[in-house]
DNA sequence: CACTGTTCCGCAAACGTTTTCATAATCGTC
DNA sequence: GACGATTATGAAAACGTTTGCGGAACAGTG
């Protein structure tokens, strides 16, 4: 730490160490190219003037930024928290720093900070990007990109396995008597709702259970409360919500009607995110290992940006990305 | 867009364009300084080559990295939720791109991620920072800093103004006849837990309430479930919780044991997280203006680190940054 | 002692910008 | 029509690193 308030450069700890400035960059990246005395001696003289390598200066010639970039849909969205946490999380230990940004669920928005990330990052995480698939791959031209809650062509992607929450759920139902239910659908251009749909429905099949459609609802509070009065309209006995944020807006205007939970609808979440454990009664719901998808997420990048990285298994075992059904309060006997 | 992979330089596009790299760098940052018809011819060229400037030789140069960092203590707590989003749409509109790190609420992990943060940002936005005062005005040499929730010496702050919402709240309290309150007090060492307190104390003893400490709770929905029971052993008709979380588990335990409320007790929270109104019955709860907090902290940021920008008005009225008190559904007459 | 190999280190180029300084061209004025 | 002022542009230095290339010193070998 100079007195003068101006950062040290390499140029002046390689003067204070009498060596060249090629010794210093040397002695901090390539330890074994450098007589170990004067090594030491270097790094010595670093450590006392405090210097700090300019990243800047580094980006500028070895062309990476060592700097990786998350998008998701909604910070706020407490679906999108333990993702968020858990790439940060990964990265916390590396010499990457994460930029995060948040599109508003805006598709424009999206693009346009897809666009400005990729000027200032190595690599892009893209959290259930609902951009086209065109626009997708020009993305992946400019930077190497990886998907979570999506799949393309253009770049790989993490998912989970829906199928084994969803098996779950509707044999839960179908044990306790129920013979027709709901689907309260999310955003019908959403990756998500699809899938949820699909596995939903075969499921149901399988097992002989009437499955209605209802929605597309915002896939929030608001968008759940709006939902009850068309569920108990629908005469099913039983509600699939898109997820857990619809569900627990059911909930509450159900309670409200006085229309009894388990005892006269039941209602299955998804996602598990923290407030389904906090209603009166809890939310019965499939519960996403996303700690472990997003941590999947940030290793398969990594690996991508850094060959060096010990090619740690690149996707856990398919079981940690299952999904699974919790068993609350909200499901019960028809 | 070069056909080959490699990105278009500013060279490029000087000699497509048939002038010098100098000209096309003020072609595109002084316009003024350029005959506008040259002017033109550069800006095409530069959009028919895809050109973008490569940021880590600007920074370079320019000494500055156009990149803010922001800390939080934890991104899943639905309180900070909107803090970062109005941070990130603050910026969304400028020059300048966002870090955001989580330091999972532990004081060692804020401290190195700030130290990993300054060699990257022109600017630190720190939120409710534990790090110690001596540790904060090290970093605030480093790099400009803003606070948020905490005031230093070292560093403007952004605060919201806790008293007018508390004295409402006591208002309420006691117009509806409780005499004997409990406050369910936060992490001791926390800002917002001492000023909490303090405020209530001083408005409980105007108007002649009874203000019993309970505590401290963890400030999450666990530390109010455990609470709950502590709060009927005391005795008192009405508890003040540290936040909303705390004041929801408070009230889900509560119901549990069949207490009635607001029958038998009520409950005020604190922050109006998204959650607080969709229980049954929705939560009373001091608002803070968080949005208006989070720009304001960005606004100061800004104004530190682009003098160019219009100097707005540095903070908001302070109108804008009081709470205030919404009741709902957990309060009424003793 | 001459040769070849190693080990260690310095020189200088390169990365892609911005900006100072100098110069050429144009203009207005008397 | 000469002259200072103004405008438009280019050449080159600078920002702080990393790294290819080459040289010096030294060790080992015949």
């Amino acid at each position: 730490m100079s007195a003068d308030g101006t950062r040290a450069s390499i140029r002046a700890v390689a003067s204070l160490a009498g060596v060249s400035p090629s010794t210093v960059s040397r002695a901090l990246n390539s330890p074994e190219l450098v007589n170990a005395e004067t090594r030491q001696r270097v790094l010595d003289c670093a450590e006392r003037l405090g210097y700090q390598p300019n990243r800047a200066a580094q980006s500028l010639v070895l062309g990476r930024t060592r700097n990786v970039g998350l998008i998701v849909p909604d910070i706020a969205n407490p679906f999108f928290a333990p993702f968020i946490k858990g790439v940060e999380a990964y990265f916390r230990d590396t010499e990457f720093a994460v930029f995060l940004a948040d599109t508003d669920e805006d598709t424009a928005t999206e693009v346009r900070l897809a666009e400005a990330m990729v000027e200032r990052v190595d690599g892009l995480i893209l959290c259930a990007p609902r951009m086209s698939g065109t626009r997708l791959s020009a993305v992946a031209a400019k930077t190497s990109v990886v998907l979570a809650y999506r799949t393309s062509r253009a770049a790989p992607s993490v998912l989970l396995d829906f199928q084994p929450g969803l098996d779950q759920a509707v044999a839960h139902v179908h044990a306790l008597g129920h013979r027709r239910c709901a689907y309260l659908s999310g955003p019908a251009n959403s990756w998500s709702n699809r899938q949820r749909r699909k596995f939903l429905g075969a499921a149901c099949a399988e097992r002989g259970i009437d499955l209605v459609d209802l929605g597309p609802y915002e896939p929030r509070f608001t968008g759940g409360y709006r939902a009850a009065d068309e569920v108990v309209a629908a005469g099913v006995t039983a509600a699939f919500a898109y997820n857990d944020l619809v569900g627990l807006g059911v909930l509450s205007r159900l309670t409200e009607r006085g229309v009894k939970v388990p005892g006269d609808l039941g209602i299955v979440g998804f996602d598990d995110i923290p407030m389904a454990s906090m209603t009166n009664p809890p939310l019965t719901t499939v519960a996403m290992p996303v700690n472990a998808l997003s941590r999947a997420a940030a290793a398969t990048m990594h690996a991508r940006l850094d060959p060096g990285v010990p090619k740690a298994p690149p996707l856990p075992p398919a079981a940690e990305l299952a999904t699974r059904l919790l068993i609350r309060g909200t499901t019960g006997p028809v």
